[in-house]
DNA sequence: CCCATGATGCCCT
DNA sequence: GGGCATCATGGGT
């Protein structure tokens, strides 16, 4: 089952704890690729000192992040890495939830290709954990990129639908990557799947 | 295990 | 021109 856009237009926080366990598809040349979503961050506009949209900043790059919920704002980082995000909550308000981590499901073979340029069984376990246990990552191997920006995730190419196992427990820890953002990097709204092999990073207490 | 570094391009001031 | 919601690699411990 496809998540509606009410799942979106909701509280950011609880948005990104609920994604955990969801499984993320992407429909391209008539390949099928999956993965459960097992690491996730929220980005609270105006607040949060580590959004794009900090203190109501709006320009072009963030644009998406105002508009409606359950659409993809998808970036680039340090030149050469795409990163997916999920917009939520009402037009207007610009709030959204960074995908971290999955585990891939279906069309592995084919992630491998598109993280190794190698077959699925020419990998080293490790490689297989290092398929999706980013934000980088997992968009290379999903194969996501500039011209999914913006993208309906009601839609039929990108989308997120509902998991089959629901119980695991939930860590919730601050957010990497964002030392910057003085108050803001301690804010807890980051949340993993406890024990996930495709969890980023664990930090040590 | 940990830490340091380079890659590389777009956005925004 | 500075900085970035990252990753791979290479060295030391």
């Amino acid at each position: 089952m496809k998540l509606k856009r009410d799942f979106y237009n909701r509280d950011t926080l609880i948005v990104a704890e609920e994604l955990l366990g969801k499984t993320l598809v992407h429909n391209i040349n008539g390949k099928v690729l999956k993965g459960k979503i097992v690491e996730t961050e929220a980005y609270l506009g105006v607040i949060d000192k580590a959004a794009h949209s900090y203190g109501g900043k709006r320009t072009p790059r963030v644009e998406i992040m105002y508009g409606f919920p359950g659409r993809a704002y998808i970036y680039i980082i340090y030149g050469m890495y795409y990163l997916l995000n999920v917009v939520t909550k009402e037009e207007g308000i610009p709030e959204a939830v960074l995908i971290r981590g999955i585990q891939p499901l279906e069309g592995i073979g084919e992630m491998a290709l598109n993280r190794y340029k190698k077959s699925l069984d020419e990998l080293t376990k490790k490689q297989i954990i290092n398929l999706t246990n980013g934000p980088g990552k997992l968009s290379k191997a999903m194969n996501l990129e500039k011209s999914l920006n913006g993208e309906d995730l009601c839609g039929d190419r990108l989308y997120i639908e509902e998991g089959s196992n629901n119980k695991f427990d939930i860590i919730t820890d601050k957010r990497i990557g964002i030392d910057y953002a003085e108050e803001a990097k301690d804010f807890p709204f980051r949340f993993y799947i406890e024990g996930n092999k495709y969890v980023s990073k664990i930090l040590k207490k």
